[in-house]
DNA sequence: CGGTGCCTTGCAAACGAGTGCATGCTCAGG
DNA sequence: CCTGAGCATGCACTCGTTTGCAAGGCACCG
C-alpha cells in the first residue's frame, strides 16, 4: 500500500540543488497564530487592520514576522487586479539624458512601494506600441513615458482608453494628460539673450527632429526670441533625430552657406556633432563659431571646450513625473497638469564673442 | 425585486472615466471557440500544444486573435510560479558604465519574453540586501548582479539557496556562480605596456575601492604589470569609491610625494577626477603627466584631452550575462560558468612620452 | 432579563490560468 | 461485431490573496 501525500500539497520533486525552502503563505501565518487566513490577511493589511482586535493584530504580526512571511504580490495582484508596477517608456537608456530621470522615478516610487520595469523605443513607433502591449500585458499600474511623439497615435488611444499615465521631457499635441517638463522656450530665450550680449547677430539654429515636441518647442522659442531682438530668425536646419551624426551634418550644411557667428543646438548631442563638424572643417569654437547646448547633460562640462548649455533638473524631472502618477493612481487628482521646471543657462567656454569684423 | 447579476460576475463598477474595456479571459476565448477553457489553454500554450487536435488549436487561435486575447501573465505566474521577470541590481543607473550594460540584458532577455526589473544598490549593502528582498517578493526567476562586493555575505546567502543569478563586471570571492566581465588583467597589462613604451618608468596606480573585485584584480594586474618590466610597482594609492571626487583626491595624495610621470586609473571616474587634480596643481595632461582610464565610457574620448582607456564590451557584457541566465533557467546548463570578454586599448591624446629628463 | 447592535472573526467565492485524471470517442485488429 | 488502444477533450482542483456576507459573542439599554 502506498502513502498518499495529504490531499493539496504535492510531494515536493527531488532536489537536485539545495531546496529552496518554499516561502510561507498567509494561510501558514495563519495557522501558526490560530486565526483564519482572511483574519490574517486582514491583520497584515493596513487599510483594513482596523477591523481586527489590536491584540489579533499584534498576534498575527508577530507570527508573520517570525516565520519571515512576505505577501506574495502575484496572488495579490490577481485578486486586486493592481500590481504596484508602473512602466518607463525611454528613447534609450544608453543617452545620458534619460538615466537621471529615470532614477528619479525609480527612487520616487520605490517609497511609495511601486516597481519600475522599462523599455526602450529606439524612437520607433513600431517598438513603442509593441513594449507598452508588454507592459500593460504585465498589469502595470500606469506608465511614466519619456518617449512621446509630437503626434502620437499611441498616446492617444491609451489616454482614450483611460490608462494612467504621465508624459515626461517630451509632450503629445493635443493630449490632455499630465506632463512634466523643462520650461523649453525661456532656455532658448536665455540662450539667444546671452549670445546677442556678447555681439553675435547672425545666429543659427539646429532644430532638433519636428516630430518630438521638445524640437518643435526650441524652434519655435528660437525664432520668437530672435524676433524680439530683431534679427535673422531663419537660418535654421532641421536635424534628423537628436544624435552626434545628425548634428555634424546639420552644421556642415550651415557652413556650405555662410557660416553663422553661432549655433544654438537643439540639444547636448547636437552640439557635440558640432564639434565634429568644426574639427573637419579647421574651424574653432569660439573662436570662429560659438556653439550652445542644451539639457546639460552629465560629463557636458568637461568637453573640449566645455559646452555652455541649458540645465535642465532631470533628476527632478523624473520625480515629478513620478509624483504625479502617484496622484493620479491614489485617484486623488484626476485633472492632467502639466508641470514646466525651471532651467537656467550654464556659461562655459564654448560661447565668446564672434570673431572681430563679423 | 432585484435583478441579480449572473453568479462569478460582479456588476461593473460606476464608470467614472472612460470605461477600459475589460480583458478578454481565456474563458471568454473558449467559450467564443465552443471549447473548454483547459482545452482553449493547451491549445494556446505552446509546449501543450500538440495534445490538441489541429483543427481546434487553429479555431481557438483564430477566436483569440479576434478577440485580442493576451494571457494574462500575473495570473499564469501564479500558478507556474515563474513570473518571466529577472531583477537586476546595478550600483547606480546614473553612472555612465551601466545603462550599456543594462541594454544588453534588456534587449537579451525581451527576445525571450523576460522583463527586467532595475535597482540601485547606491553600493550600500543596505540597499542592496532590500532591493534583494524586493525583488525576490516579487518572484523574479532570477538576478543579474552588478554590484557584487569582493566579499559580500548577500550573494552568498542567495547562491546558496540556489537562487538563480549572474554576476556581471564585478566578482564575488569563493563563489560557486556564472560571472561574465571584462579582462581586466590583460587590459591592465596592455595599459602597462603602452606607458613602458612610451618611456615611462616611474608609473602609478590609482585603484578602486578593494572591496570590489575589479579594484582588486586591477591593482593585482598593474603589480604584476609593473613586476614583469622590472619597474617599481609600489606607487599605489586606494581610492574610496570609483568617483572623480575619489580620483582627484588620490591624485593629489601621490603629488605629494614626488610626481610619477603617468597615472593608471582604476576605472574612468577616477581618470577624470585625475584631471580635476592637474587642471588644480597647473599641471597639464599628456605633458607633464599622462593619464589611462579604463572601461572606455561613452563619449570618454570627448575629454579633454581625450582620454587613452581601456575599452570593455558593456553591451556585450550585457548580452552575455543574459545568455548564462537564460541557460540557467532553462535548466540546460546548471554548471556555473565564468566568461571573460576581450578588452582593447584606446590609445588617445591623455598618453604622451615622460617630460625629457625623466 | 431579553432584545438590539456593534465588534470580531470565519466562510466561501472569487481573480485567471495550468494540469492530473477521467471520460468519451474513433478506429483498428481479431 | 466486439474489444482495446489511443487520441481529444472535459472536469475539477489548485496557486495565494482579498473581500462581501454571515454568524457568533458580548455589552448595553430598555
Amino acid at each position: 500500500m502506498t502513502v498518499r501525500p495529504p490531499a493539496g500539497r504535492l510531494p515536493a520533486p527531488a532536489p537536485t540543488l539545495p531546496a529552496v525552502p518554499p516561502r510561507p503563505t498567509l494561510r501558514d501565518v495563519a495557522t501558526a497564530a490560530g486565526v483564519h487566513p482572511a483574519t490574517a490577511s486582514r491583520a497584515l493589511n493596513e487599510a483594513t487592520r482596523s477591523l481586527v482586535r489590536p491584540a489579533t493584530v499584534a498576534r498575527v504580526r508577530e507570527v508573520a514576522a517570525a516565520l519571515g512571511y512576505q505577501v506574495n504580490p502575484i496572488a495579490r495582484s490577481l485578486k486586486t487586479s493592481r500590481s504596484e508596477t508602473v512602466g518607463v517608456l525611454v528613447p534609450d537608456l544608453t543617452n545620458p539624458l534619460f538615466p537621471p530621470i529615470v532614477r528619479g522615478i525609480e527612487d520616487t516610487l520605490a517609497d511609495s512601494g511601486y516597481t519600475v520595469l522599462t523599455a526602450n523605443t529606439d524612437n520607433d513607433p513600431e517598438r513603442a506600441a509593441s513594449n507598452f502591449a508588454v507592459l500593460q500585458a504585465r498589469q502595470v499600474d500606469g506608465f511614466i513615458i519619456a518617449s512621446a511623439l509630437l503626434d502620437d497615435p499611441l498616446m492617444h488611444e491609451a489616454a482614450e482608453r483611460g490608462v494612467p499615465m504621465v508624459l515626461v521631457n517630451r509632450a503629445t499635441e493635443h493630449l490632455d494628460v499630465s506632463m512634466v517638463a523643462g520650461d523649453d522656450a525661456t532656455g532658448i530665450a536665455r540662450t539667444v539673450d546671452h549670445l546677442v550680449s556678447l555681439g553675435h547677430r547672425d545666429i543659427a539654429h539646429i532644430a532638433g527632429p519636428l516630430s518630438v515636441s521638445t524640437g518643435a518647442v526650441r524652434l519655435r522659442a528660437f525664432r520668437a526670441a530672435m524676433h524680439s531682438h530683431g534679427l535673422r530668425d531663419d537660418r535654421i536646419v532641421v536635424a534628423e533625430a537628436y544624435s552626434e551624426a545628425a548634428g555634424r551634418d546639420a552644421l556642415v550644411d550651415l557652413l556650405e552657406e555662410e557660416a553663422p557667428t553661432a549655433v544654438v543646438a537643439g540639444n547636448d548631442l547636437l552640439a557635440i556633432g558640432c564639434y565634429d563638424a568644426l574639427e573637419e572643417q579647421g574651424l574653432s569654437c569660439p573662436d570662429d563659431i560659438s556653439i550652445v547646448g542644451f539639457n546639460d547633460m552629465p560629463f557636458i562640462s568637461r568637453l573640449r571646450p566645455p559646452l555652455t548649455s541649458v540645465r535642465v533638473p532631470q533628476y527632478e524631472l523624473g520625480v515629478e513625473a513620478a509624483r504625479l502618477l502617484l496622484d493620479r493612481l491614489s485617484g486623488r487628482t484626476v485633472t492632467p497638469r502639466v508641470v514646466l521646471l525651471p532651467v537656467t543657462l550654464v556659461v562655459r567656454g564654448s560661447t565668446a564673442p564672434p570673431p572681430s569684423g563679423r
